[in-house]
DNA sequence: GCGATTCTGGTACTGAGTCTCAGCTTCTGT
DNA sequence: ACAGAAGCTGAGACTCAGTACCAGAATCGC
């Protein structure tokens, strides 16, 4: 420890990315808290006080991510379709805002078991956002389970995405993710908005002399 | 202790389910691992021997009903409809078989933050079990984002219903949750079986002098 | 410059979970 | 019936996460 600290002219990472980066090179498991708080330079008193456990601090982007979203749900005015897509999409960018630390944090989940069970208790918070919004803006007669089910599915597809893009770092999953979401929440239709082709109508008209498989034929072909 | 052990007249109660009872009574986190151990009738290696941990001991029912779920799903010849249905009634009716054990325990949930994120860790594998079976059996063709959507509809559908059950003990919630898991089902079909009625066909002949107003009032009339 | 507040580091403590050892029961072969 | 093997149990020591408390340093407001 230098006198009086001159001056720092690296500026100093930030504990939390730090700390993610020794863990996952030493091992989660084999780390102590007092090794982990030397390492990013805070005694383990401090290093308590501001990341609570040992755990969260790999976890601790997500509370920003998830204030966000909720933000973004509760002024937004759009559909529940763009909503629902914008706000996905922003916690993706965040969260993967540095891809290099990304790619870190998701080789140290990938080596500890008990922290990829942590991680679906985070991920659990995005599930009862997504619910709670899904109800607000439900149409009247949306059964109970719909926003309950849709939110799951809505955090499901998203982490898949998410996986996906850190096995093979490729910019077009998240293009790939809004058009999947679209699709998910499509079925659900009418219930969140969106235009469900429930029932079609084709309405042909035909002479009275028209035989019963030119009529068929005719609507076939209409059906593609 | 008794010599000899002579004979137990009441039947050994399963030491789970007394340890679910005593820390429902004594609260989570005020019951240490020996007090608990000690009030099950056994030592504090012993229990951790035979439960892994403190949580685990609250959670140990799961096991069975995942394996069971897994092995029905594995040997089934149903359709993806009745497969579903039929498992997750069957787990739901294995975790409330003894109603009161099942009260309790939510009750011990309940006032127990800690342990709900760990239901939440527990309840995900029911969520790979299904999207395993579901990925194996659907259409060629279902996107793979699909089984992962609704599997973790499935659970969410299933976790609500359960709740639903606990809160107002109504025998009804099991018709209730399988008519729900159909229509789930059926949001997302044609992938994983089921006829989804994407598009109904009204063929209607009417004589050439019909009016528009009277053809689209019969088609109206059709699509109620 | 100076109290008040906040932040930090150090130490002691509780409690979960692991490990090892010694004793006891149960099973097995003779 | 007996001896030995294998498994189960309890006891104690140990590691480590997380908490509580206290004393000193830094920072803020004036």
């Amino acid at each position: 420890m230098s006198i009086s600290t001159p001056r720092d002219d690296s500026v100093a990472p930030a504990p939390q990315a730090a700390a993610v980066r020794y863990l996952a090179e030493h091992g989660y498991e084999q780390t102590t808290a007092s090794a982990l708080a030397d390492a990013i330079g805070m005694s383990r008193s401090t290093f308590f006080r501001r990341f609570g456990s040992k755990e969260d601090v790999v976890f601790s982007d997500h509370d920003l991510a998830l204030s966000r979203l909720q933000h973004q749900l509760a002024t937004t005015d759009r559909s529940a379709y763009d909503s629902i897509a914008i706000g996905t999409l922003e916690v993706t960018h965040l969260l993967t805002r540095d891809p290099d630390a990304a790619r870190v944090r998701s080789e140290l989940l990938r080596s500890t078991p008990s922290l990829r069970e942590r991680e679906l208790v985070i991920t659990h918070r995005y599930e009862r956002v997504f619910a709670d919004y899904l109800r607000r803006t439900a149409e009247p007669g949306t059964p109970e389970w719909a926003p309950i089910a849709l939110a799951a599915a809505i955090v499901a597809v998203h982490n898949a995405s998410l996986r996906r893009w850190l096995r093979q770092n490729d910019s077009r999953a998240f293009g790939l993710l809004e058009r999947e979401l679209v699709e998910l929440m499509g079925r659900f239709a009418p219930w969140f908005g969106g235009e469900r082709s429930e029932s079609r109508v084709i309405v042909a008209s035909f002479d009275a002399t028209a035989s019963p498989d030119e009529v068929l034929r005719a609507v076939a072909a209409h059906l593609g």
